[in-house]
DNA sequence: ATTTTTATTGAATTAGCATTCCAGAATCAC
DNA sequence: GTGATTCTGGAATGCTAATTCAATAAAAAT
């Protein structure tokens, strides 16, 4: 019952990912994200409720895309193992070669940085965001450990946010300078450190 | 000639860098700085002309201030070794027992995660500061590895570009997460990973 | 076909933002 | 002291932000 939407909740979704990675949060307007989707404030506020419930609604759809859930995803069906997986969630971040339509960073890092703990809520999100990420590459090394590909000195846990740390450093640098291949060599040392 | 100031620049700007660093740059408002300093607004633009040149101002003094170059000049007098300095970043970025008034994150890492390549001028100016930091830490890999506290597989540069990475990702995970002890497993892997 | 429900849209609304003005006060040079 | 100069601070300034409204249009339900 009612009138049809003019467009369809998902596609401004994906729009307003674009606008929010690229600008930040706070430097992103209305009008920015009205101009980017060719929706009218009052639909999109009808839909959204507000700016802040947009970007969160952002976050979640990222969440469910991000190229890095899905590479996992993807490796996981094809039985890749878990060194091969690193390496090309390695390769994902360093390699000049982007797939077209891919993301230039990543939103859950970006938000974080510019958001801080200044919110609770929203920190408390982003940090389980975090958190799903860090946990999916300390299982990855568990299975790594577990069939001899990477040595069992160091804990799966440690190892994962070592790999986390170091992934969230590289893809915040490549905010600034758009020069991957510059991080390279530091990517081999960081699978090397896995041995 | 003239009357005198009510303030010192030097403090305003110091307050300033707290401000930025709480709030990011874009969700500090005139008022925000303010409150903070003490200071009116029209004093506060006969000084700095503008927010965005005060937020240079504060970018450059904590250039000058920060813990990073100043625990690594305080390392280079005191003849620390190599792989004792970098023990020190470590610990600076991962110890819960922070020096009173110390910074608790890095206004160059918030401010390149939140403008990004946006604002060309700044972020040349925010790679420099990286760039800055990055070849110290490729210096000190060099010194490890001539006095042999690292190896020399690698390059002092990918190892140096490693770190920094590592860094720069530990210090953005940890403005969401106050929890620092967390990385001291990941820090004990990276400085492994020299050697 | 009329009612009910939901969406669209151009035009408000309200608030806050960065920034400026100007009259007055303090300091220095003479 | 007088004047030139510099700083102060309360009150604008003009603009843009996020958000809402009232009127209208479209679809489904009765």
């Amino acid at each position: 019952m009612g009138r049809k939407k003019h467009f369809a909740p998902e596609r401004v979704i994906d729009k307003a990912i674009g606008v929010f990675m690229s600008r930040g949060y706070e430097a992103t307007s209305v009008k920015d994200l009205v101009d980017a989707t060719g929706v009218h404030p009052g639909s999109l506020y009808n839909e959204f409720t507000s700016k802040k419930r947009l970007f969160e609604a952002a976050l979640d759809r990222y969440d469910a895309i991000s190229p890095f859930h899905g590479l996992l995803d993807q490796a996981e069906r094809d039985g890749v193992s878990a060194r091969d997986t690193i390496d090309m969630l390695f390769a994902g971040i360093v390699n000049p070669d982007r797939p077209p339509g891919g993301y230039e960073s990543c939103l859950i890092t970006s938000a974080a940085a510019e958001l801080g703990r200044g919110n609770a809520a929203l920190a408390r999100r982003l940090q389980s965001s975090f958190d799903g990420m860090e946990a999916r590459l300390c299982e990855l090394v568990r299975k790594g450990q577990a069939n001899g590909d990477f040595g069992s000195t160091r804990s799966a846990q440690d190892l994962g946010r070592f790999l986390f740390s170091i992934m969230q450093g590289m893809t915040l640098l490549l905010k600034l300078n758009g020069d991957r291949a510059r991080l390279a060599g530091a990517a081999e040392i960081a699978m090397a450190a896995l041995e």
